[in-house]
DNA sequence: ATAAATACGTTGCCGTAGCAACGGAAGGAG
DNA sequence: CTCCTTCCGTTGCTACGGCAACGTATTTAT
């Protein structure tokens, strides 16, 4: 177990020094593992015992239709963490089956200990956890607004206005393609691309790939 | 402030007794006040300060759609906690408005003192906080899954599948009126009876008023 | 008891968007 | 350089579902 420095920016350790995050991890259980692009961390409907934080690499959380397409759920970089809300519902089967895309090394950690040890830092870190969880539920609400919608147009003008107050500025580029764009305002691919051409035409947005620019 | 005895089952206060719960509150700041039905408890886009719980009447959570009309979020019942989300993210703005159906009584609790309150008590009451605000999670992951789906057959498939399951039963009421059903499944009402009939034709289900029957 | 309001089912109209298939552009691998 | 794959836009077809309007049943008010 080596190199655990970026835990200091990690969302669960922040208010940390490096000497307190090991001082911690060591008083309870953990344990580091790799894996191979492709392998599964978690598998949909397993019932974890261990939330998980990714030190190196990259993975997704990833669901299955009825049709059993694929559907990516989220995207798990560098010092993200996974399980934690599952963590805190205890004993819930996980919704999502999560993949490595690339050569990943993980933290586990024992989340009955992380929720219940006695030590002194414990506190801090359970506000951390309540914040982290709090985030990630607005963040789904805000997908919830939008799957609300009825029309692409409507969705696609709030996720881009959303997008425009995030980085305060009319031009940006967003970080998803097309697929994944169109999964996560839940309507057709190919539909978006025709929304999208059409907003153009009528001179509501401009875009060139991933880069768009709101023209009102 | 008196009667505060439900709070014993109140899920921030799970596992604490009648009187390490009036010795928690006595430490830090909070108050009771009553509404009338009506009244505005929390206006969508405040900024809070403090978490609610209701200890006596019915409020609900609604928001206003693009066109304004009115669409309710969440019923809020006795011993029901709201803000708690929004007091974890800390200085997100409310999405939500709150509203008084009948005459409520309602705790006010600081969220900054429950959260960094160096109480002894405070340890297992985040743990609750971050296990009920872990199921509020997960209860709005499972309405996404209903939302991405693309015909309402398969909507209402998903919800009564999963009613079914949470009762045990293949017969059971719902507390969802056709309005209330409609907003959930993010459906027209007109186009959820239509298919429910279908459904019904179809032999697939049955269904009187809210109490429904699976038959498969 | 009467009136008004709410809840629910039904139906016709028609636009939107899902689906499928295709072509071009861009990027990677050999 | 060429092949292959991925990404994206385009288009025709068609059905699903949103919308509006109406009728009936059940509930609430006065």
């Amino acid at each position: 177990m080596k190199d655990l420095s970026i835990l200091t920016k990690n969302a669960l350790f922040i208010g940390l020094s490096m000497r307190e995050i090991t001082d911690f991890l060591s008083a309870i259980p953990c344990s580091e593992k790799v894996f191979q692009p492709e392998d599964i961390l978690v598998h949909e409907g397993d019932v974890i015992t261990h939330l998980g934080i990714i030190l190196s690499g990259l993975a997704v959380g990833k669901k299955y239709g009825l049709g059993g397409e694929e559907i990516i759920v989220s995207r798990l970089s560098v010092n993200k963490i996974f399980g934690d809300v599952l963590s805190g519902a205890n004993g819930f089967a996980s919704p999502v089956t999560v993949q490595a895309c690339e050569v990943c090394r993980v933290l586990f950690i024992d989340y009955k200990s992380l929720l219940y040890s006695p030590h002194s830092l414990n506190h801090k870190i359970l506000q951390n956890m309540i914040q982290n969880i709090s985030l990630k539920y607005f963040a789904q609400n805000m997908r919830l607004d939008i799957l609300m919608l009825k029309s692409v147009r409507e969705k696609v003008l709030v996720y881009l206005n959303y997008q425009r107050t995030l980085r305060g500025n009319s031009t940006f580029e967003i970080n998803l393609d097309r697929r994944l764009l169109s999964d996560y305002l839940g309507v057709d691919r190919s539909a978006l691309s025709r929304e999208l051409s059409k907003m153009k035409a009528d001179g509501l947005i401009d875009f060139k790939k991933s880069v768009f620019t709101l023209k009102y």
